[in-house]
DNA sequence: CAAAAAAACGTATTTTGTACGTTTAAAGGT
DNA sequence: ACCTTTAAACGTACAAAATACGTTTTTTTG
């Protein structure tokens, strides 16, 4: 019954929970998305007592025969019907009182999904609806102090590695993926240096087809060149736009 | 007895734990120091059964009403006796067959600690020897990934702020700290531009002292200046060493 | 007092980032 | 048919940063 591995029964204090006490470890995925423009956060409203009508990330329970991570999958596929999509883990929340009335922490993920690749119906079937980052409404515990934080690492693996390409559809164009980094960084970037920029790194396709939704003249599509791509990641290349 | 809060009870999957079903929750500290030009970690082995004799990474379980970092630093005050020192959340591993017998995890802490600081004793009297990166023995389940992870983002922390400060004596020098940042990044550095570029950054006082342990000629010694470091932190700023 | 070694200072070159001008393609009004 | 407008696409000049490497200084030791 008790614990005998070296990991945990080392430390002279090593308390083991009382037979009655118990403790809840729970998993919140932070989902972005972006479209029209702008960044996107999947977040849902309980539509049931108790707590009906507070926003809150989607999440569950970590089951007893589940990893953690599988766990944050699940709840991904069972919200959006989405599988294999981008997700890292983000931060443990691990205050004792951070939940009112029983001990639970929670290993918050983060996700990048195409946003016109998710299950539309099953999302709405489920209470969840995309809101734009900047009119997010007040968010259930510590879910606010979640999406800043997964915000943040997503600035910083944005820096490390076009990670843009998870986010935007097949095919896009440059100034779409212009207006991606600009959401992330919230701030302007000068339309020449970035096309400069993003062009040297050769792993953009430039397609036949052109874009017109966006201007009267239209900007070419590219898609992105999966295998120069892994070669960049894995010489350690600075992304830095 | 059911937990009501909008965190967890949401999804369509939230299965509560049954009543004879537990899953604990442990901290475990990757400690780092800086010592004779190398970087240290903290293990210790085991000397009483079960598992007497494997190395592995100081550790505790997570009390109830404990705040997970609570539980970290109160591990990291027992075994050396240090209160304040730098300590960050590092990643949760939550693998559900992690450690054999029963399902545990983890949430990783690194630290950093001034290797002149810490009781020696105190450490002794608990087993916990202090090893150079290279000559690490294999140590306990997935401690070794513990380790390897915790350095990556050591290695992502000091390019982010001046981190090396954490982990030398008050006072040091140039190349005291040059050969810190090539322990930590495992190259060598030039040692005219890492000089003009650390005291570019105008948070080292010089001071009157020279330190002849490393060289006939001796080099001076300098402190950090809290104030313009914090400036710096706030600004911002890239080390980018 | 010369040789050795590392500290301390300096300069040249290359690379990268930033700022901004010009040309081109297509749509829409007159 | 042609002029205007708009954003895409391409190009150039300058500034800042990183890198490579030469020189001088200080001290110890044979």
């Amino acid at each position: 019954m008790t614990p005998s591995s070296a990991s945990v029964a080392h430390a002279s204090n090593n308390d083991f929970y009382a037979d009655n006490e118990k403790l809840y470890v729970a998993t919140d995925c932070i989902v972005f998305g972006f479209d029209e423009g702008d960044l996107k956060l999947l977040i849902f409203k309980r539509r049931v007592e108790p707590d009906s009508g507070i926003w809150s990330l989607i999440g569950s329970f970590v089951q007893l025969d589940e990893d953690v991570n599988d766990a944050a999958r699940r709840v991904l596929k069972e919200i959006t019907g989405l599988d294999e999509i981008f997700l890292e883990q983000s931060k443990t929340y691990g205050k004792a009182d951070r939940d009112p009335g029983y001990r639970c922490l929670s290993v918050a993920h983060y996700a990048l999904i195409r946003i016109d690749d998710y299950d539309k119906e099953l999302v709405e079937s489920h209470g969840a609806y995309w809101y734009t980052l900047k009119d997010l409404p007040k968010l259930a515990l510590d879910h606010d102090q979640m999406v800043a934080d997964a915000l943040s690492k997503l600035r910083r693996k944005a820096r490390q590695q076009p990670i843009g390409f998870e986010l935007l559809p097949e095919k896009f164009t440059i100034p779409q993926l212009q207006q991606l980094y600009e959401a992330i960084y919230q701030r302007e970037l000068d339309p020449r240096n970035f096309r400069k920029k993003v062009l040297s790194l050769k792993v953009l396709v430039k397609l036949e087809e052109k874009d017109k939704s966006g201007s009267k003249r239209g900007a070419f599509l590219y898609r992105f060149d999966a295998e120069k791509y892994q070669e960049l990641l894995e010489s350690g290349y600075n992304f830095e736009i």
